[in-house]
Parts: structure tokens; sequence; C-alpha cells
DNA sequence: CCACCTTGGTAAAACGTTTTATCAACTACC
DNA sequence: GGTAGTTGATAAAACGTTTTACCAAGGTGG
């Protein structure tokens, strides 16, 4: 099919071996002349590598991959951008697998993965791989290439991993609503994902900072969609709670459509704080105050984490944890009639 | 490293050939008992396959790739996770990779993807390619494999290609305004892209028909970003226009905020129409109808067209446009005192 | 003129698989 | 006892590279 080393050898009447060390630009003593020609028939024949003969012999490819949950999701999407961008930058291709959340794609994308021989992984583990986590993590113990665990990781397992601190995220959410005075403060999220449960965590944490029982009727599960949200808003706005904290900006939007429709007024009659700031410019005339996770950020660590273990394979494994920010704009104020602040 | 087919039979105690013949359910003569023993010991050695050594002797990669301008772009990610989909379900794996619109990118991707001896490619061209067409074109001329064009074409080529109809949406979207009485109306289109002057001619067609004459200062400049929608939004509303046709979602929520700002109602006050129906349930209080194209579909047509191709090399090229939808919401209403309609 | 260096290369093995042609040992039949 | 067919395999080439060790011819210094 394609121009091969050997046809171009034959054209300029030299061995194999003289076209390869030529083309990789090694050290080699040919003649000046002799490698310009070689550079000529390739450029002119489109010769192009043979990419699965050269990792026959060399054991790399120069190509990483990422296992990530839903590529729709723009948490995830920004993600991948950024780590295929870190990737380029180093040399590398990025092969991206989509696993729609599922334990049985995780596990087969795993196994094609390795087969095709890519020199590295990102794992970001789909939420109902958490049923499996035993299984899971003995067949990443025995992949043979380095991985870094993205956002989401096992802490059992010994390797790289980055990721946010959600229960952190959670809590600097609540304690801003505090600070503005709410006390019964509503609760969105999802416990069918490990970052949810951390999330529901925070929120707790901040409760009982302040001394505050936790009240399970102000709680209520969301699946980060939409429609969730809006729903659980239908459920919650029952009871007498002055604030929510929404556990995804999707959902918060849901949930602030349902206060529209009651003809409650945010941040006036209802305090409002999401999570992912993602979504605020599409608001209209409210100004969602949320917790940002930097997806960007995560892929660059990522990137550099995977890269450097590349690199050198026997440096101890490392845990990055990144802050996330509390970003304030104005869906919180004070609850109606009530004392001004702390 | 890894277990290879050398280890299996040495372990068996038969030939390398034995090991890979059963192993790949090639017809054999091998015994049954000898046949369970070799899985057995694939098994427990947990054997993975070498595609690079596979693919050298086969010449086939069980690969596709998709190249698209931008992942963070919903739109192209759900065309993504579909293609992803239904490749899996051929038994392809997708290499997907992101050229950020940059006509080098590309260059650089189709160069590096052919080197990888993927068996097919979903080409997505960069905007920016729109300006080295005829260099662009010589590349995909001499790609050594086959290729369906996505969304955006080249006529010139002769290739498989699937798109949408860009100039029939727009076209019914100024129509819609027009049947409900509009007569100035505005246009916010990026003629940066081959679609946007599609859009821009369905404008101009609906226009016609109607023998309105085309008034330059009804239409402006966007990039397809919210902040675009909004500038595009002060220009356009110091013109007498009662209603605006928006080239897609995101600047048509730009456009809203300024409306806001302004104190006008949608669509009491002005009309809307926006393209890719992608946002609708995040605008609060406006149902905003827009020009539907279904990413899913575009990616399914896509898949079939280049699997059909795999399997049979010879049938001539096709080309499918698919026609988009007006999804009609509540954004247009007749213009405040006009007669009611067409 | 011998020893050594430099210049310009090459031969050959190796990587892990697939695939085709071939083979030896039996069995069965007439 | 000769022919044919079956059973259970194998040997060897091929795929396109990379890489290491080696070689031949010519020049140079002592």
């Amino acid at each position: 099919m394609g121009v091969t080393i050997k046809d171009i050898a034959k054209e300029v009447g030299l061995s194999v071996s003289a076209v390869s060390l030529v083309l990789n630009n090694r050290p080699c003593r040919i003649s000046a002349e002799k490698k310009e020609q070689i550079f000529a028939i390739a450029k002119r024949r489109h010769y192009i590598p043979n990419q699965a003969a050269r990792s026959l012999v060399t054991k790399e490819s120069r190509m990483l991959a990422l296992i990530l949950p839903d590529i729709e999701n723009t948490f995830f999407s920004s993600l991948a951008k950024r780590i295929e961008d870190c990737c380029r930058r180093e040399g590398y291709m990025l092969l991206i697998a989509n696993s729609n959340d599922s334990y049985e794609q995780d596990k087969n994308l795993l196994r094609s993965i390795t087969a095709r021989g890519v020199d590295g992984l990102f794992m970001i583990v789909s939420n109902e791989s958490y049923q499996y986590k035993a299984k899971l993590i003995q067949q990443l113990k025995h992949l043979p290439i380095p991985y870094v665990m993205v956002d989401r990781i096992y802490e059992q397992l010994s390797c790289d991993k980055v990721l946010y601190d959600n229960e952190k995220g959670a809590y600097l959410a609540v304690r801003h609503l505090q600070e503005h005075g709410h006390t019964r403060i509503g609760c969105v999220v999802n416990t069918a994902s490990n970052n949810g449960m951390l999330r529901l965590k925070g929120y707790k944490h901040a409760l009982e900072e302040r001394g505050i029982e936790y009240n399970p009727c102000y709680v209520t599960e969301g699946d980060y969609r939409f429609e969730s949200g809006y729903e659980a808003a239908s459920r919650l706005l029952e009871t007498d709670i002055t604030a929510a904290f929404v556990s995804n900006d999707m959902m918060a939007i849901g949930f602030l459509k349902k206060l529209y429709e009651l003809g409650r007024q945010v941040p006036k009659d209802f305090s409002l704080v999401g999570y992912d700031n993602s979504l605020s410019p599409f608001v209209l005339g409210v100004q969602l105050t949320s917790v940002a996770q930097d997806p960007q950020l995560l892929g660059e660590e990522a990137c550099r984490l995977l890269t450097n273990r590349l690199k050198d394979k026997d440096t101890p494994p490392s845990t990055i944890c990144l802050p996330p920010q509390l970003v304030i704009r104005s869906s919180v104020e004070p609850p109606l009639h009530s004392p001004d602040c702390i």
C-alpha cells in the first residue's frame, strides 16, 4: 500500500538501515549528499513511517489514552481538551474513549487500550465502577503501563492521582450560606457518585460546625441533570428552607426554574449556591454563586504527573488534591425577616 | 514485558501457529483438549495480543479516527459520542483528536493519524482550513485510507459526505419570522465559517422570496460565543428591527441578555430565532425557538457511510444532506402595532 | 610499510503476530 | 497391501521498522 523505507532504500541505492538512521536523525556516517537525497525522496513519495512496525521494536507507541465517563459533560470535555494539548506538547497523541459511566465499558476499554500498546493512561473511572471497586482495582493493578487516576480515585490503589477536594467545596458553599444567616439549608446531591457522597459529607460538616442538627427532609437526591434539579426543587420547596446548596450547576438551573415558576426571587426571597461554575452566563437575571473546579488545571496536573512517570518509573506515586474556589456572584443574601449576619 | 503467544506455546507444548489459530478461533486441527488448555493459560497469564504486531501483518488496526474542531462544543461532543458508540458496535475503537479549529493541526493530525495506521477517518475540517482549501484537499486526496467528511465539506472532493443543509435551516428560521409579520429582521452570522456563509445565504434567500431588499445594517458578525451575541445585539438594537435570526443559540443567549437589560420583552416586544436547539432549558422565562440539527443522526449516518466503505471500497461515494428542523417554542410573535400575519 | 584512524556505509537479528503450505501418523476401505 | 482420507499438528515467510556490531577502503603518522 504505502511507501516503505525499503522503497526509499532501493531508489537511493543504500540499505534500509541507512535510510532509517537518516530519517530518524540518528548519528551515523552517511554523506550529507545522500542524506539530502533520502529526505527529498521521502518527501516526494509521501513517506509515512509505519507506527505499528516501529512500536513493535521500540516498545513504545507515543500514544496515551484517556478513559472518561461522559464526553458530553463540559467539565470532562474541557479536561480532555487540555490533556490533549499537553500531550501534544510532549509529543504524544491522545486516544479518548468514552465509558458512558459504565463498569462494563471501563473493563473493556482497559483491555483494548492495553492491547493497543499505549504508553500510559489517564483514568476517570465511571461512577458505576464504584460498585465493582474490587474488580476494577484488580484490573488496574495488572495494567502493564503507568496510569494516573483523575477526578475520581480509589484510595486503595497506589498510583498517581489528581483530584479536587469535593468535601471542601461543598463545605465552602454551605458555610457561605450560613455566613449570610441561613440555618435551614436544603441540599441536592447525587449519592450514586463518590464525589456526590463527599459533597454531602461537606454539607454535613458545615452543619456540625455550627451545631445544627442534620435534617434528612432538607436533603434530596439528584442525578446531575436539569430535570432532576427541577424535581428536587419541587420536593425541597415544600419545606421551610430559605436556601439551598445544589451540587451541580445544571441542577441548579432546574432548581431556578421551579423557583421562577413559584414566583420566588433569587436572592431576595431564596438563596442558592451551585457547583461547577459552568453555566453562569446563561442564566438571565440570576448570577449564580458557584463552587469552581477548573478542569484545565486538573488536566495539566494529570499530564504533568503521567509524563513525569513515563520518564522516571521509580519515584513514589503522588496525590495532588486541588482546592476548589467559591466564586461569589449574587445568588446569596440573608433570609427575609432575619438578623443580618453572623 | 507482557505475555506473548510464544510463552503460551512453550507452556502448552505446541507451536506458536497452533496457539495463534486457536486464540483467533480459526478453523484448525487442534484437539479440543489442547484448545481448552490454551485458553486457560491465556486467561491465567493475562495474555493480551500485541496489536502492533497484529496490524503489521493484517494491515488493519480496527481503529478509526475522528478529527474535530472543538471537543468543548456540545454539538461536536454529542457527535463524537454517537460516532464512538456506533464504531464500538462495529468492533472499532475511535481515536478522537481535536484541531482547535486550526489548519496547522488538521495537517499534523492527518499525518500522525495515517502513520498510526487507522483504518478510516471521520473528518470535520477546521474553519481555518477553508482558507487553505487547496492544500488540505491535496492532503486528503493522498490519504491512503477511506474517510468521510462530516458537517463541513469541500464540494471539490469526491468522497463520502454527510452534512446538514445550513442554508435551508436559516431560510426556515427567517421565513418563520416573516410568517409572523416581521419585515425588518436582524441577522447575526459568522461569515468566517463556511456554514455561517450558508446561513447568511438562507437569510438572503428568504428576503428575496418576499421581495424585501437586503439591508446591510441589519446584518452583523458574531463568532458563535456568548459575548459576541451580546455585542451584536448592542449594534443591531440601535436599528429599527423587530426580530432577529441569530445563527447559534449561545449567541442568542447573549442577545437575550442585552434585550433583558434594555427592558425589552421576548416575544411581546421582540422576536428571536436561534440555531442549534442546544440551550433551551437554560433560559429562564424565554423558550427559544431554534433550528435543530441532531448531532446524533449526523454521527450515525457518518458511521454508516464509513463502515460500508470499509466493507466495499468500490461503490461510488455518496453525499447525505440532512434536513434541519425548526423547533417552535415561544420566542416569536407578531411585531407590536402591526397586522397579524402573512 | 605497519598500525591506526576516519569515512561511508551494511548485514542481520529482533519485535509478536498471522497465514499458508506441508507433514507424519493413523484409520478405513476395497 | 495399496490408496485415500482424516487427525493433529508444524515450519517458515512475511509485515516494516530499529539497532548493534561489523566491514572495507582510503588516508595519515611514525
